[in-house]
RNA sequence: GGAGGAUUGGCCGAGUGGUUUAAGGCGCCGCUCUCGAAAAGCGGUUGGGGGAAACCCCUCACAGGUUCAAAUCCUGUAUCCUCCGCCA
């Protein structure tokens, strides 16, 4: 939701928007609807200023005849109060469903483009395993073998229990995850960052806040008591402060928040089918930011927010790339968004496993999340947010760039004190 | 799951249909007094919306309803408290 006045001002800059987002959005209707909706009210807040004037009339009057036909008279007014009030209502149903469709302006930075196959390299680090060396080549393993082989995953039983894309993460795979977790976390508290673990189930206030209602509907799962099922911490933390005033001095509020996530993966059951990396319910370690309604400062927590992740890539070892996002890729709401990619061997390419995006204050007009400055000013805040790590998505590349000859994995550096040891043996070995 | 009670401004708290324009207090801000401070006195202090402006409208948890008129009456929802039941 963004300010109707803005866009009013500036409706060239929200047609462009949505050519670049390739989204269709009608400006023109919005605005029509606006201009009647204001009508409405102008209409509807005179006749009720009338009515207030005859009302006190009535309560002074002590003479029981004046009265009634004052009481009279105002039941005329009433009527035609009711039926502006009327008409102002369904007027005001049509103007919110569009104002949640309005596309929030893209950065001049974001490249061209209509898919994931049209965002730009940004920059790319680490170096790509060797397995093919001309003494020790061998031919590298995809993860669902080499976790088969290690005994960390059982598909065919998590099928059994969970349905499609059911899994069982086992024996250090199920401790790496928790290595992971530990490790991202302390990280992030390092960077200053204020841990939480955050609830999964939510009502739709934070999901429309966020931007995953109405547009995700068919991506998220509902409970029989109408509690949504989070598909990430982005959605209960940002409700958190819903509806709040915070002050300045606050900010920027800074979180990292763990979280199972569930994702109905509607409209991908013809991809990626097999394996870890597209599943129904997973682990996230998030970032969110607040920040001051500064652009530059925005900018600033972006880039910040993605190095975060960065350095833990880094730290564990995975060859990764960072693409910013084209516009065609970006959601409803975001201003720019950078994706970090790792290194998959057995894909020979690069694999999404995180998403840093800013969104200046679409989302927070939406929750309604604004603070104070000392002189007594309000504003929106501004809202970002970033993968820090999830699982068992980011285990695909972490198994796949350590797997050696042997048929081993090579435990990365700093998560052996978790695992307490430096290698994961096939069985038997 | 069942029974009962509650929800008023930044905070406490009065208020059971019409001078409520939400009393009073606390806190906070400003001014007066003072060398300065305290005290005292005076004034201000929710947040939205419409309008070029004057000004007007809305806001007593939320959403409906009754009424000429609702903080006040009715219905639903949410949250909190007390008790019973169940439970990691």
């Amino acid at each position: 939701m963004l300010d109707i006045k803005f866009i009013r001002e500036n409706k060239d800059l929200f047609k462009e928007a949505a050519r670049k987002k390739h989204i269709s959005f009608n400006i023109d209707k919005l605005l029509e609807i606006d201009d009647e909706r204001r009508r409405l009210i102008q209409e509807t807040e005179t006749l009720r200023a009338e009515q207030n004037i005859e009302t006190d009339k009535i309560a002074k009057t002590k003479n029981e005849e004046g009265r009634e036909r004052l009481i009279g008279a105002t039941k005329v007014l009433k009527e035609r109060l009711s039926e502006s009030e009327e008409n102002l209502k369904k007027v005001v149903k049509d103007w919110k469903k569009m104002m949640l469709e309005v596309p929030n302006i893209p950065d001049p930075s974001v490249p061209e483009g209509e898919s994931d196959k049209d965002n730009k390299e940004v920059r790319k680090w680490g170096e790509l395993p060797d397995f093919g060396s001309p003494t020790g080549g061998f031919e590298p393993k995809d993860h669902m073998e080499l976790m088969k082989n290690l005994d960390l995953v059982d598909f065919e039983r998590g099928t059994k229990v969970s349905g499609f894309r059911g899994y069982f993460l086992k024996n250090e795979a199920a401790l790496l995850c928790f290595a992971i977790w530990q490790f991202s976390f302390e990280e992030m508290v390092k960077a200053g960052f204020v841990p939480f673990i955050a609830p999964s189930m939510a009502r739709e206030e934070s999901f429309r806040g966020t931007g995953w209602l109405p547009q995700g509907k068919d991506e998220i799962y509902k409970t029989q008591d109408d509690l949504y099922l989070a598909g990430t911490a982005e959605v209960p933390m940002m409700g958190y402060y819903a509806d709040e005033v915070l002050s300045e001095e606050e900010l920027p509020k800074k979180y990292v928040a763990f979280s199972p996530c569930f994702r109905r993966e509607a409209g991908s059951y013809g991809k990626d089918v097999k394996g870890l990396y597209r599943v129904h319910e997973f682990m996230k370690v998030e970032q969110v930011v607040l920040c001051r309604a500064d652009h530059v400062e925005s900018v600033k927590w972006h880039e910040e927010i993605t190095n975060n992740s960065e350095k833990i890539m880094r730290a564990l070892k995975i060859p990764y790339r960072v693409v910013a996002n084209c516009g065609g890729d970006l959601g409803l709401g975001q201003v720019k968004k950078y994706d970090i990619e790792a290194w998959t061997p057995s894909k020979k390419g690069y694999g999404e496993t995180h998403s840093a995006s800013y969104f200046h204050d679409f989302q927070t007009r939406r929750l309604n999340i604004r603070y104070k400055t000392k002189d007594g000013k309000i504003y929106f805040a501004h809202s970002l947010n970033n993968t820090v790590i999830a699982t068992p998505r980011i285990l695909i590349s972490l198994l796949e760039n350590n797997q050696q000859a042997d048929g081993s994995v090579l435990v990365p550096e700093v998560l052996q004190k978790y695992l307490g040891k430096e290698k994961i043996l096939p069985i038997g070995r």
